[in-house]
DNA sequence: AATTTATTTTAGACTTGACTAAAAATATAT
DNA sequence: ATATATTTTTAGTCAAGTCTAAAATAAATT
């Protein structure tokens, strides 16, 4: 498999992972920012190959070994995510990048080395879950902040938006995984949020309570 | 910088650091498995961008830019092996093809933290030397096993054939990287060497011999 | 239901890196 | 010194993956 099949492949499974519903040509392109004559391309060689259900004008879908092949990809990425930030010392805003490479080199062993090395985690450095060599997914049952309500406590367990600059908003708020989030009040004007993160209290705008998770 | 031209710049190094003459087309194109036509194309373009001297007909060799390129692909290559050996248990014979994918892997933060997470090694597994982050080598005086005489005694420091099954063969006689090895006796009929390692007295070929650099 | 708008596909072109076959240059041998 | 052999380059082709522009299909609107 090349490296431009196994990205198509892993973009999607993420949009499957968010609608559910077949993927349309034209979301494909805009998240891999290419143009939908290539994805239409690609989607034929992929279906050649027996990784996509694909009908024109009607979407597409990943089969069975379709979905497992992006899910190794995805474990892939993850795995080394880890390793960049918990052996290299890496921030958790650097990494996805370098993963996006590494996620393509190609050996089982050296995967079931690594994910060994860490010792089997079973979530990446922004809390989404990583999964094992059969693809089996752990599922945490998390809930966006924005969906709580005054008074209510829980632990941020990952987030929704993995860009640096959300990462870089969040380290500089002392927003972390396993931090204790409290409500305390929700603004209804705005749906901003008074929260208090560990011994501070701080206010946080509706579109950062759509991206932290909670549990 | 393509994948394809950093293996070209790679196979000049390493033909550049036998002979020491201009590199001939058809040399790349042997090493390379590919064909003279296709080593003429990418001389042209690895000569557009200042990577290499190439004159027609005249042979090839590395700019100083292009040799500080290459150095930095080799320096790769060997932390990722240290890496694989050293964190991941993997044994020196299967570490080639892997490091051969993440010397690729660009991200010179990313090659400067692994240096110092493996204590900034000087030797790869097999004893080859790491360029560091400027380019430098640290190089060991080190004679091959066949040019020793009758009672010479001296360390195994490296191995010219890093084949697999020249490592798994050492593997098998219980020489590795500091085994002592001590010369009993030269046969002068075909070159063979009898010799100590350890407690061990072993007979081996000249083919041997002439792949094991000793200090 | 007909027409406009948006989406998707096709057709054809381009780039990279490879190849084959033929031509040109260099090296070797008689 | 010329003929032969080898090496290297050129010219043209191919596949993968991308693009633009145009055609086909589907969706939305009046």
């Amino acid at each position: 498999m090349t490296f431009s099949e196994e990205n198509y492949l892993k973009t999607i499974y993420h949009l499957t992972s968010v609608s559910d519903a077949d993927i349309s040509t034209n979301a494909i392109a805009e998240k891999m920012e290419t143009k939908a004559s290539s994805v239409t391309d690609m989607l034929k060689k992929l279906s050649e190959k027996d990784l996509v259900n694909y009908i024109k004008y009607q979407g597409v879908s990943l089969t069975d070994k379709g979905k497992l092949a992006a899910k190794m990809i995805v474990r892939k990425h993850r795995l080394w995510e880890c390793f960049l930030v918990e052996k290299l010392d890496f921030s958790w805003d650097e990494v996805h990048d370098i993963a996006e490479q590494l996620e393509h080199i190609k050996s089982e062993k050296l995967i079931n080395k690594l994910d060994d090395f860490l010792g089997n985690p079973t979530e990446d450095p922004h809390g989404d879950p990583i999964p094992d060599a059969n693809g089996r997914i752990i599922k945490v049952e998390k809930k966006l902040l924005s969906e709580f309500e005054k008074n209510q406590i829980g632990i941020c367990v990952g987030v929704k938006d993995t860009s640096s600059d959300f990462l870089k908003y969040l380290d500089k708020q002392e927003i972390a995984l396993g931090s204790q989030i409290e409500i305390i009040e929700k603004e209804s004007f705005d749906s901003s949020f008074r929260i208090r993160v560990g011994t501070k209290e701080i206010t946080i705008s509706n579109k950062i309570a759509s991206n932290l998770y909670i549990k």
